[in-house]
DNA sequence: GGATTTTGTTGAATCGATTCATTTACTCTA
DNA sequence: TAGAGTAAATGAATCGATTCAACAAAATCC
């Protein structure tokens, strides 16, 4: 049987000297340093690396360095478009610079988390964006000790040992109260999800300021997780309550896009019964069966803030300083929300 | 100055090795066989393991191999939460298999699509998932020819020279156009994205096909990208014909989502004056301004068949015969539409 | 009790690209 | 023309884990 060569045919760096006549330290020279070779064998090793195809072994080639050209992404829910948004400002930063991300999802589970994490220390990843499922971030000192740059995403760093890019929560749990104050609302009931989420607590300290600040009264309905199946529930447990709120705020946009269809089935109209208020302004809210009212964040620019802060890092450690970036949220107006009757 | 180590202290094999006082190989066998290492040896590297944090470096670890755990999955919309739920079939079977997922967007653009390719063979992905973002595979036989397994996602392969797992788009149109023409339709206008990309011919082909058999007329509205903005737009060119079609159909839910609000903002009450129907049953679809009816995908199903199928091809490439999966669409019937009046 | 098998461990070779000290070939200069 | 200097190319050592032939020690057999 002819030794025809089955399976892959993948050319390595030395197959490309060979063919060029030119030792392996000239080809890695070609793709890495081309100035210091001379024009005539750049050109031929150049002709030998497309004639064979040639694709340099990303793990070989930065075994000896140390270090990918990745970073790792973490998110607590990719199903929800915030983060998609999130992400795509992460990728675009991270592509400019020529860094793959890889994108995991924890389910706002710590177990997920921390399996993941692990993952993309063995890959080898240069660094981290997380939204940490909870609030204590010693988890994350294993990846800088390790040397792998770690920058929160929307959350922020409380003693400033990492960068972090975050929005201000409390100010738009406020913002969302002020609004529903200024339109008369008294009672207002608050969909807010596990106190553990920073982004949770946040929100509901800035509500409980502003409500304590205008006056209104606030009835807390906590629910496990932040999805829109949750806002339907949670629906059950406002109707429960004794002294109806005439508005209700919820800490993001899939509870109350969860909320709406359930009221709206209860035939409770909105805004004139009840005012509803979400957090996020996901693409999906000027769509919802009332357009919906929400706290605004600039998600895709707070993608592109962290990568850039994190390759920033991971590029120039030494003279890196951490900093903490914060944007702040704004109230998109729609028609869920109006005057109380 | 002392000799204090600075910078990351990674462990590496041979470190566990002098502290558990055994030889690299034997690590290993831990590691990868641990029945071949006698208890006591086991529980020693073990502790040694544990003590030093020590994380297997993925790079060395498969270079000799030569393949990582790793798959790409390249969509042409992450914000779009069909790929969404997609994504997250493809991670959670990927995870249960141990491997990590490198999710890349392609934004429907050969190009990025193209760059991307490049990036997960450097980072020597075993397989890839891939929706193509134009008709023509040639360009996925690079990645075959190296040895990395392809599997078609929400894409039929023609030739049958790979796996593919898909949705019967044909008949999704047809199911379409079968339930306007049964609520008494006559003139249905079709919002339909760029004819390269398959999911739009197919989708297209059954909407011919549905029509002749029914005898309906169809008014095709040609848009470049499947998102809600250009379902705005499209409004335009639906008000623009002359024969007002009573119902529209959109080639997916982010055309709907837009075709909607420009509608109602018209004065166009839906589903009296027109019947809307989109296509993937994406979540938002239920809370929509009106529910929409839509054709409904096993989008997670999807996600987890074809991740199976691109695994098995990976790990039992010998004894691998490809295999098509077809998924059948199904109607989901909402309020956006109704009987033409 | 010697031969054979089993079990556990070893350590050198290997994967593919990078790095860097060294060699080779030229060009200048005094 | 010897010596210094420069430019280009070389190839062995290296990164960290895997693999596997070889070996040692213990267990089993006749």
């Amino acid at each position: 049987m002819p030794a025809s060569k089955i399976g892959p045919m993948t050319a390595s760096l030395r197959d490309v000297a060979q063919l060029a006549h030119v030792s392996v330290g000239t080809v890695s020279n070609v793709l890495n340093r081309p100035s210091v070779v001379s024009p005539e064998t750049l050109e031929r090793v150049q002709k030998a690396i497309t004639e064979l195809g040639f694709v340099p072994n990303g793990f070989a080639r930065h075994l000896r360095s140390g270090f990918s050209r990745t970073i790792g992404l973490v998110v607590p829910d990719v199903a929800n478009p915030f983060f998609t948004e999130v992400a795509r400002g992460v990728e675009d930063a991270a592509s400019r610079r020529d860094y793959a991300v890889f994108l995991c999802n924890s389910d706002e589970s710590t177990t997920k988390e921390e399996k993941y994490l692990n993952a993309l220390v063995a890959q080898q990843v240069r660094g981290v964006l997380i939204t940490p499922a909870d609030s204590k971030p010693q988890r994350l000192d294993i990846l800088l000790d390790r040397g792998i740059a770690v920058t929160l995403l929307d959350r922020e760093s409380k003693n400033r040992n990492r960068c972090s890019v975050s929005v201000d929560d409390i100010r738009g749990g406020e913002i969302a109260i002020e609004h529903l104050a200024s339109l008369g609302h008294k009672v207002i009931a608050w969909v807010n999800g596990p106190e553990s989420i920073p982004q949770c607590a946040d929100r509901g300290l800035g509500v409980a300021r502003a409500a304590n600040e205008k006056n209104v009264t606030i009835k807390t309905i906590r629910v496990p997780l932040m999805n829109s199946d949750q806002g339907a529930a949670a629906v059950k447990a406002f109707l429960a309550l004794e002294e109806l709120p005439t508005a209700i705020f919820c800490a993001n946009d899939l509870l109350a896009l969860g909320v709406m269809p359930a009221l709206l089935s209860e035939g409770i109209k909105i805004p004139d019964q009840v005012s509803i208020i979400g957090y996020d302004d996901i693409a999906f809210a000027p769509s919802a069966a009332v357009p919906l009212t929400s706290i605004s964040q600039p998600a895709y620019q707070l993608g592109v803030a962290a990568a850039e802060l994190l390759l920033a890092e991971c590029e120039e450690a030494a003279m890196h300083s951490h900093q903490q970036v914060r944007f702040q949220p704004r109230l998109a107006l729609r028609q869920s929300t109006s005057v109380r009757n």
